[in-house]
Order: structure tokens, then sequence, then C-alpha cells
DNA sequence: CCAGCTATTAGACATTGTATAAAAACAATG
DNA sequence: CATTGTTTTTATACAATGTCTAATAGCTGG
């Protein structure tokens, strides 16, 4: 199997947001309604959740299982790691620099 | 053959602001070491120009050949086009949507 | 016309993006 | 306690991106 990226990828980027944002942890549907929230981007939880799991395996979040509340299966919680926070600093770095520009500052219409 | 997506990937993001910060298009060296300049990203030129070829077919970019200067084949000089400065657009807000949360601001430990 | 440059194109293959369908697991019900 | 209803997670699958190592293509000067 392959090895992971150096950067992530755009998606990656979101949903790690996403789940930094929640603050202490959250499972899928959480995640997927922080997206909606936040971005307006409708994506299917599935995504999210493959997502997840690929970056889980990156070591760049960490999960665990909870109880459910109501009814339904146990949830799966989510975490962002040392690892995961590093890689979103990277990413934002690498943004801050490339639109650090004069030819790009002065925000035009079409 | 497949559709293009809503948003733009990961090293697409680089490589059209890449050529967006040369100011007036690039060819396929320009950008590779504006990449390596503005990023530290040392990466192989081929990989800028499949990316540029793909966001050609997309209406991201166009190009158009020019007479080299001294020796050498012609070269292909890239520019950014209207669609193309939207889904930068595009990207920049959401990514500003998605760091602009209380629990993202502080530097945390790395 | 052949060697030597500078640039671009061809493939190839692993990783990501993203959806549809299927399975889990628990609670309430009769 | 089997059946159904909820809520959530996994399996799969496949298209789009990321990225590399060859292979070509065109000039120019001997």
């Amino acid at each position: 199997m392959g090895d992971a990226r150096e950067y992530l990828g755009e998606f990656e980027q979101v949903v790690l947001l996403a789940l930094a944002r929640l603050g202490d942890g959250g499972y899928g549907a959480e995640i997927h309604a922080e997206i909606l929230d936040a971005t307006g981007r409708d994506v299917s939880i599935p995504a999210v959740y493959v997502t997840l799991k690929r970056m889980e395996r990156k070591g760049l979040v960490s999960s665990r299982t909870r109880r459910p509340t109501g009814g339904g299966r146990a949830l799966r919680i989510y975490t962002v790691e040392a690892e995961g926070s590093r890689a979103l600093q990277r990413s934002r770095e690498l943004f801050e620099r490339l639109w650090d520009s004069p030819h790009l500052d002065p925000g035009q219409a079409s």
C-alpha cells in the first residue's frame, strides 16, 4: 500500500478543519453538519467517514467508540491528533504564502 | 470522461496560484520555479504540466505557444482564465470560512 | 546532419474524492 | 423474544488528482 502525501488533500482539509472546529471531538453526523453549516457544502456522510478512516490510518486523527444515547448504533468519536494539527498548520502556511502576492491582493470582480 | 469537481484539488490550487503570481502568464519552468520559490516545495516539472493540461481542459487556464529565445523547443505559455480566478476565489473563501473559528485561532502546542 | 540544449508530452500508477447500497446495533412493542 | 424502527457506521466501487520516470520534440552551433 502506498504512502501518504506530504500535504492534505482538499477534502481532507475540509473534514479535518470541521472536526477541529467542533472543539472536543465529534462523530460522523456532527462533522457532516459542521461542514454544511460552515461552508454550505452538502457532501454525503460516507464521504466524510471514508476520509476520516484514511486520516486515522495516517495518524492525523484517532477514534474511540461511545455508547449511543437514544436508539441506534454506537458512535465513533474522532479527535484531531498532534500530527493532524501540524498538517493543518502546514496547509495553512502554504496557502498564506501563495496568496501573499501583489497580483492577488485587490479583490476584483470577474 | 468524468466531469470536473466543484473545488480545486490541493495541487491544482498551488499551480494555479503560482501562475497567477507570475502576473502575465508563464510557462512550465517558470511556474515550477515559482512554486519552489514561494513554497519551498520541489515537485517534478511534469507534475506541473499535467496539472496545467487538465486545468486547461476544464477551462481554468488557456495556453498559446511562443517561439523560444535561445535554443530549445517552443514554449507553451499559460494564462489564468476568468473561470480559474473564480475557482481560486471559491477555494479561498472556503478555507477562510473554515479557519474562522475560536478553536483554531490560538497557536497551540506544535 | 549530429550533438547538445531547453521544453514539453506520454504513460503509468498510487492516493483522494465522493456516491450508492448494505449492515450493525440498540430500543421499544406487542 | 422476534419484529420493526431509528440512528449510525462500514463496504464497495469508480472517477479525478497527485506525481514520477521515461520518451519526444525543436532549435542552434559546429
